[in-house]
RNA sequence: GGCGAUGUAGCUCAGUUGGUUAGAGCAUGCGGCUCAUAUCCGCAGUGUCCGGGGUUCAACUCCCUGCAUCGCCA
């Protein structure tokens, strides 16, 4: 495939999330980085394909569904659905979610596998070292405290085991020099200068195996059933798995051109043990790897012990989507630690988004309807010499700045350009006055030609903002009569001045981002949510009428539409016992969405037959307009267990 | 202990290969406009550019050193 043909691709990758915790902020940055990308991808006209997906083997995993008192496989399905029902609620779109647990995933790890040891790249060896029965791992020296387990507080065994270990060593020298000879390879430069700088000391194998009598949950060595697979070597394969290698058509043509996007703590495996084992493997290594930073949370650390972890979901509840993209592609230059602060939201949304945008969109839309009833009036090309002061090259600029801010991930870069245009477009109203032109019958001309520019000017806005605000892009279009049958999202229409069909009637102007009043903030967990509506409350019951329903957790194992219904869900539920109910929610839960999610049942109904269907209890929802929202539990607990 | 990054206005940060008066946004103060979501536009500030030393006609920028914070490695 030629260099050109190659352009016309784009594959990119966030990391599969291990599935030991639920989703939090930095989860939601990665993947919206590469949506954001694949955007501005898809606004190149090339095609795109994203990734995501849950890496879901190992020790943590095991523990995790100890403590959740769930089987491993019904805890990750669980904790996968978590991840997989995210996205879309950002607005975030992969292609494809992997999963370790796929089987062709397996079957691909077990290919690589035994290709390498076939070739010699894998040995067997027995070394002895410390391990803690406790914890059932290995202990370096060196973390130890006073000799003993900082978690058992005893002293670690010295035992022997034997393991296959990964000849990295070999590939050391090219390494480095493809590090070196690629200067994009990795980026931001300053993390290509610490993977350089822990390469200078020599490369130790890498154990990529796990004995059985340790641990079972894994993938089983193709060339030895006694140990199961290392998860970061299993891991790093689903970037290629995903894509149907070997054979796969996605995987010839997107492979060539992948970038990964990751979190800074998972350098060196991306950036050493991964192309590596690439090469090892015989497989070009995938083209770059972008590496950002950390959130931290008003200045400390985001961690589960501070109990500082921000949940995606509080936030879109709370400022809603657009707000929380903008706000992170905004806030955060790439590579670099970010400060997360809510009062920095409320200043990012009621300054940027508000005032300026908001407030320019609607200030040119109701001039537009006040002196032209709405309609887009046809410039004037002498009144457009002396009104025009600059305003397409500044337009063309700033999408210069945009693209080249794009290449390298700048996103706050390309957000800033995109701000100093709007601030140009407040500042040519300011110039032009349009409503002074307006108080004059001979200046109408002048009027037509100034109304016309800034609607052109909000269409290049309109078009700029998509990869990070698809939502409020699409809005300002339909508000501009843009027809979406038109390429609306392509770079090339944005570099193309007077695109506006004049003459087009606009539909009524709306505000697209309300401010935050910040003195009613304090105190209200959530401001944007519109009020419930009122219903009456339902008379007062005793806590003994309360305990006669008897509720429950319960897992989802399966779900399926029940045949020549609209709203029908056929769902088989893990309660302890098996048992079915029919839902009367597929107008809002496809099957897929509810597999593995935990609900809630009101267990004790009366059975009742529903198209031929016994159902044996209810599932609780909350409807609002026809849409429904099932209740769920905070963290997966074990199904079965009562509520009170 | 080794390597590296960062340190710039009250806050968050830009500052290419050294070059005249060190910038932006937010916040603050004053003025203007009235199309607009009390929004927008203009003006005004304030800085030991972390400390110390050096190179140079000239250093926020290069070199040395110290301090602080963070990261990687041991």
């Amino acid at each position: 495939m030629s260099n050109h043909e190659l352009e016309n691709y784009f594959y990119i990758t966030t990391p599969i999330y291990y599935v030991n915790a639920k989703p939090h902020i930095g989860h939601a940055y990665t993947t919206l980085t590469a949506d954001v990308i694949r955007r501005y991808h898809q606004m190149l006209g090339e095609k795109t394909f994203f990734l995501t997906g849950t890496d879901e083997h190992g020790d943590k995993i095991v523990d995790a569904a100890k403590k959740e008192n769930m089987g491993i496989r019904e805890y990750v399905n669980t904790l996968s659905n978590m991840f997989k029902s995210l996205w879309p609620e950002l607005n975030i779109h992969p292609d494809y979610f992997v999963r370790t647990t796929d089987k062709a995933h397996i079957e691909v790890v077990e290919g690589i596998l035994k290709k390498i040891y076939d070739q010699g790249d894998i040995y067997y060896s027995e070394y002895e070292g410390l391990y803690c029965f406790g914890c059932e791992r290995f202990y370096m020296e060196r973390e130890l405290v006073d000799g003993k387990c900082p978690d058992h507080n005893r002293k670690p065994e010295p035992i022997k085991e034997a393991n296959y270990f990964f000849r990295m060593s070999r590939y050391q020298e090219w390494l480095i020099d493809h590090i070196q000879t690629h200067a994009d390879f990795i980026q931001p430069k300053h993390y290509a200068n610490e993977v350089l700088s822990f390469l200078k000391e020599p490369l130790e194998d890498l154990c990529i195996s796990r004995p059985k009598t340790r641990l079972k949950w894994g993938i089983t060595l193709p060339f030895d059933a006694n140990y199961v697979t290392y998860v970061w070597f299993d891991a790093l394969l689903n970037y290629i798995s995903a894509l149907g290698y070997p054979d796969g058509v996605y995987f010839k043509t997107f492979w060539p051109v992948s970038e990964h996007i990751i979190a800074k703590d998972i350098l060196k495996p991306h950036a050493i043990y991964w192309p590596i084992m690439l090469k090892a493997a015989g497989i070009d290594i995938y083209k770059r790897i972008h590496v950002h930073g950390f959130w931290n949370i008003n200045k400390s650390k985001m961690s589960k012990t501070l109990g500082n972890v921000i949940s995606p979901m509080e936030l879109k509840e709370k400022y809603g989507v657009e707000a929380i993209r903008y706000f992170m592609m905004r806030e955060m230059a790439f590579g670099l630690d970010s400060d997360f602060a809510e009062d920095a939201i409320v200043q990012r949304i009621n300054s940027d988004l508000a005032n300026d945008l908001g407030n320019l969109f609607s200030r040119v839309l109701a001039m537009t309807h006040k002196f032209f009833g709405g309609k887009i009036p046809e410039p004037d090309p002498e009144a457009e010499i002396e009104f025009h002061l600059g305003l397409t090259q500044q337009a063309m600029n700033t999408i210069e700045i945009v693209e080249q801010s794009m290449e390298q991930f700048q996103f706050h870069r390309a957000l800033s350009a995109i701000w100093d245009f709007i601030n140009h477009m407040n500042k040519y109203v300011d110039t032009t006055s349009p409503w002074v032109l307006a108080k004059n019958k001979t200046s109408k001309r002048q009027l037509e030609t100034v109304m016309y520019n800034l609607l052109e000017g909000l269409r290049i806005i309109s078009g700029l903002i998509y990869p990070v605000m698809p939502k409020t892009s699409k809005l300002m279009q339909d508000h501009l009569a843009i027809d979406s049958t038109e390429k609306i999202h392509t770079i090339s229409w944005l570099k193309s001045w007077k695109m506006l069909q004049t003459g087009k009637k606009l539909p009524k102007t709306i505000t697209l981002f309300p401010r935050i009043d910040v003195t009613k903030l304090s105190g209200q967990p959530y401001p944007i949510e519109e009020a419930q509506q009122s219903q009456t409350t339902k008379p007062e019951i005793t806590f003994d009428e309360f305990q006669k329903m008897d509720l429950r957790v319960a897992t989802v194992l399966d779900a399926e539409r029940v045949p020549n219904t609209q709203k029908l869900l056929k769902v088989t539920l893990n309660m302890g016992e098996t048992r079915t109910v029919v839902a009367g929610i597929a107008e809002s839960y496809s099957p897929s969405d509810l597999i593995g999610k935990q609900v809630i049942v009101l267990a004790n109904l009366t059975p009742v037959k529903l198209r031929g269907i016994v159902s044996n209890g209810m599932i609780l929802a909350g409807t609002n307009q026809g849409k429904h929202s099932i209740a769920t539990v905070e963290k997966p607990i074990q199904p079965g267990t009562p509520l009170k």
